[in-house]
DNA sequence: CGACGATTTGAATAGGATCAATGGGAGTGG
DNA sequence: CCACTCCCATTGATCCTATTCAAATCGTCG
């Protein structure tokens, strides 16, 4: 790894606060790796190695049972993922594969447990990390088990079109079959769910959604401050 | 709290390798309080003031939207709860209530953090309880996402006979419609599903359950190890 | 250009929910 | 002890949601 790199996750917010010889003796063993796209990094039956990091890039958790796949999540930089399997010592529970091209430190697990024994500070991060990626899959089920698939989409354009400025309009960050799965349906459904909230004022132009009665998706939608991510 | 009920909670696995002053100031201004059932403990938006620790009864944890309400996850003794909210500081982002009479332990949500930052083992412990909260959320979403209420039927049967010694019977541990809701259908759903597993060896009388063909109910629940709890 | 995959649309089917009605305990009060 | 009530469970009928299968369109890329 360069050594610009380093300071860049040194400067991790769940890194930030550790004492420097945790934090090398963390690192030691890790490497930073390029991956192309729609590569699996691991499948959920295997042993969890590695805490990843995304650096760049995207890259999906999915799972598979029956002959069925869903995505449990998507993942964007910076951030972790597969914390708790890290920490537990056991199978990741869950598949991964590149969406795009990416760049993911891999930090062997072993580490990341000796370093939440030694490190008070990055226990504490590693912590709410963990809660905060608990209270999202708990969003993530009540989604699925309270609302309807049109109900879904309604909300994940809301929350889309305020993390992308609020401004009438937004572009889907990921292709329509992966936004499928993500909020567990086929994609003829989703193609379906769009034309049905046309009469919402959704607009669509491939990637591009326009949002034109705000109020009137909103009263379709009904959002959740308790499911629906910040 | 007794003597006696202290010494009990002083001996579960999450509070055994504690030091004794780290223990004291964990319990100081906890309380043992009794609840009887079909009691709201909590709403989803009430700020997280406890960590709960179910000592006897049973707990359902739930979440409502739109007019819909579901099952999130069953608490039976001796078990923690909401202690990722207790350690996040936020809402509790589950309702709770009793389904029987029970008797919970609650200790203030600041002790917990001040304890985790303060006693090693106990925030070891708090850690992986917590991983092993995460991997149980995945699993019921992946539950819900990937089968069929029939399967999640099929899979439940198979698990709770494991538990109960696997001699070819079970008794349901919660009522129907409880069951129902867990498994994410209506409580009509759930009499079809029975109806449906008929043909796979499955006898209903009441909450008695009898498996006759083993076999061929796995051939339709098709078991997966990271989705069905151990 | 031609192949491939993503998306959309249509038609048929399956999985579940809703509404309604009935039967069956468990508990209550007379 | 019995009648009554209430709630759970079951069953039937119907409706709605979502999946499956099929086919057509479109754009991208070699």
């Amino acid at each position: 790894m360069r050594e610009s790199e380093k300071e860049t996750v040194r400067a991790l917010p769940i890194f930030s606060g550790m004492f420097q010889d945790n934090f090398d003796a963390l690192l030691a063993g890790s490497f930073l790796q390029r991956f192309p796209a729609s590569v699996v990094l691991f499948s959920e039956s295997d042993l969890t190695d590695f805490l990843h990091i995304l650096i760049e890039g995207q890259v999906e958790l999915f799972a598979s049972a029956n002959n069925r796949e869903g995505t449990m999540t998507l993942i964007k930089p910076v951030a972790t993922f597969v914390l708790a399997s890290a920490l537990i010592d056991g199978a990741y529970q869950m598949s991964a594969r590149t969406l795009e091209a990416s760049r993911i430190l891999m930090i062997p697990a072993e580490n990341v447990r000796t370093a939440m024994l030694k490190d008070r500070d990055f226990a504490q991060k590693a912590v709410l990390e963990l809660a905060s990626c608990y209270h999202g899959v708990v969003r993530a089920y009540k989604n699925i088990k309270l609302r309807t698939a049109v109900e879904r989409l309604a909300n994940y354009l809301l929350v889309q079109h305020e993390r992308q400025g609020t401004n009438g309009a937004l572009v889907l960050p990921v292709e329509k079959r992966t936004l499928a799965s993500v909020l567990g349906m086929t994609p003829e459904n989703l193609s379906r769910a769009f034309s049905t909230l046309k009469p919402y004022g959704v607009v669509v132009d491939g990637p591009n959604i326009v949002l034109n009665k705000m109020d009137d998706l909103k009263t379709i939608a009904k959002p959740s401050e308790f499911i629906d991510a910040n």
